[in-house]
DNA sequence: GAAAGCTTCGAAACCGGTTTCGGCAAGAAA
DNA sequence: TTTCTTGCCGAAACCGGTTTCGAAGCTTTC
């Protein structure tokens, strides 16, 4: 019946087409597009016969084909910047099957890309507009001041963000409450005793990082617990930087008895310090953080810390793009999300008072200066 | 000149078209498209003509316009599977770098999807080729007998496995050589002075599991050193199952003082096995593995194992695919990488006989049972 | 009963490329 | 000079969809 039309090449099966269908039934291509596409000058009897007839054939558009007239592909675009020592990097796995999930269930696609600087990334999204490969991306990682965003808003191509900007006129994003996490912990060790809690801040280009600090704050004047710019520390993103800041927040004349990291690694560094200082984490000094890292469970003792659910903010995020892509105003799709707090046992009450803590670290330190390398 | 023609809607900047450049150098479209498809039928000064006139007008042919006469799309398709406990995870950043690194490179894009299970894995590469959404793919981790192989090698599409299976008549393949790493690991323990080496490998579903016992097994003949059955435990893909079976082959009447693990998160357990008998790896009782996960260097002592490069890996895997669904023979596009020796600490001479170790077990065993939990 | 309106669908153009086919001109062979 | 190639390119079909336009057929209205 529908024989040679569509007897395409080598062994690969032949694909039924929209021409396939309708010939099958007698009607007109255009008919049946509009039927499947839910034109409304379509009866409702016809629009049932030709979406029958289409399942039971397993016919099955095209997207470019849709895309060569729609310009829309259904496809969302992910370009993440990945460089030697990135710090996302174990919760990419989850994040992306998070999006890649989301866009399956909508029969969406997902085209990746990955480069290793901002500008490879700016040409990379550069790019995938120019050849119409996503119809909108996600942005994972927001900076402060993000050129992608300008990128993608001068070029009218919806976007979402992975985390809020300084200026968010316009934009649609996703978040994770991390301010609430900050000044929960600040609450939570307050309620164990400490009274001199420190925070290590992440990158200062990272949005985030203001907002943790701000809620670490405000977790303070919560506990009625008094503020001094020296319970900030300087930031710190790697496990090895974070070692350095802790040390230098541990051997103040009146050291923190607790220090609440902005991520995860940094707190990972946290022990080291400790430890080099003759101090134990969850003894001498209480610890919290935030992202829930799986490395955290490793440390002894474990690392009480602020969980993200990556896999769901990816999925969460690739459906509120596709809502936005369909249409829905920007400024309607925001979301802000709950860490879960992971405990585990490096928070526990102080066991000295800051002024015993740093007797105790000026004892250790008169038997073994201590070196810190400058690699890894 | 050009005008009205490509006003495209809002906003969105008018691309320019096949039937930009044509007019603008008053040919027709299908010269355009031949000169810069390389067809032998227009001359060398019309094609210079003509791609110098496309570069300068900032002409990007469209990959799903191309795509519905020619079926390509110049779009590699990545299908992972990801269940809650992936092991394969920390590599995943790094090797989809690589892949999407050497495709952009090509002007190509990688389609990505992520499932939990192997059946919807099986069911998204088919609707992945149904939409003709990838012009071929990668597949990572193959299994022994492997069911997107068939899939793939049924609908004729072109794929490339990362990993060598049983039956690869037909296939092209990428791997790394683990059952070098493997038989270099027992050299090394042998040139030390080890005489009993012990094997845990990894999961019986993986091809390269048994690659790399006949790896170690070369590795003893080689070193002249006698094998027996109770040398290799029981498979270990995890931290704990690791640490189990470090138990039992540390408990047995004649322990070994060395053990090659195939994977390093098995060897993170080995850790916690020795040290839960008393045991300090590297110094009792030697260790080796393979993967060069980040979390080796944090242990003490280091881990030495043979690292993957596993950007390097997705990469050339990019490179040959696309070779490949170019129309190159997959029989030819086979190769095997070697891993990298990563030395650190936990590699030393025996300082005990495996009498003495077996001794040292009894010893501290009296004094406390070991209680193995479940979980994590 | 004719005009007007509505519903429903076919015909055809269109999107941006690729590919087939054929024709023209120049050069080679007869 | 005529004929046959050969090189080069234009014209038009084609890929698989979407969308515009208009025209039937049926109702409704006056």
């Amino acid at each position: 019946m529908q024989s040679t039309q569509s007897a395409m090449g080598s062994g690969r099966q032949a694909r039924v087409t929209i021409a396939d269908v309708a010939r099958h039934l007698g009607v007109t291509k255009s008919t049946v597009s509009r039927a499947l596409n839910g034109y409304p000058d379509i009866a409702e009897g016809t629009r049932l016969r030709i979406s029958r007839a289409a399942e039971a054939l397993g016919y099955r558009p095209l997207s470019h084909a849709q895309a060569i007239r729609t310009g829309r592909t259904r496809s969302i675009g992910l370009v993440l910047q990945i460089d030697s020592e990135d710090s996302a990097r174990p919760f990419l796995a989850d994040f992306i099957a998070g999006v890649t999930q989301a866009a399956s269930d909508a029969t969406w696609t997902v085209t990746i890309a990955a480069e290793p600087t901002e500008e490879k990334v700016r040409s990379t999204v550069g790019r995938l507009i120019e050849e119409r490969k996503a119809d909108g991306f996600i942005l994972p990682r927001t900076l402060c001041s993000d050129p992608r965003v300008e990128l993608l808003r001068d070029q009218d191509v919806p976007f979402i963000m992975f985390g809020r900007t300084e200026d968010s006129r316009g934009c649609a994003w996703f978040d994770i409450q991390g301010e609430d996490a900050m000044s929960g912990a600040v609450a939570r060790l307050a309620a164990l005793g400490h009274t001199r809690i420190a925070h290590i801040p992440g990158g200062p280009q990272y949005f985030y990082s203001q907002l943790r600090i701000d809620g670490f704050q405000k977790g303070l004047s919560d506990a009625g617990l008094p503020f001094s710019p020296d319970l900030i520390g300087a930031p710190a993103m790697t496990r090895n930087s974070g070692a350095r800041v802790a040390h230098d927040l541990l051997t103040q004349a009146t050291p923190p008895t607790a220090i609440v990291c902005a991520v995860d690694r940094a707190a990972l560094g946290v022990y080291e310090a400790a430890s080099e200082l003759g101090l134990t984490v969850g003894q001498d000094v209480s610890l919290m953080a935030y992202d829930g890292l799986p490395e955290g469970a490793y440390a002894t003792p474990g690392l009480t810390t602020y969980a993200v659910d990556s896999f769901a903010a990816g999925s969460r995020l690739a459906e509120m793009l596709i809502q936005l892509i369909r249409g829905a105003d920007p400024e309607e799709l925001r979301e802000l999300a709950p860490p879960t707090l992971v405990e585990r046992g490096s928070d526990r009450p102080p066991s000295l008072t800051p002024a015993e803590l740093a007797q105790r670290v000026i004892d250790h330190h008169s038997k073994q200066p201590v070196q810190w390398e400058d690699n890894q």
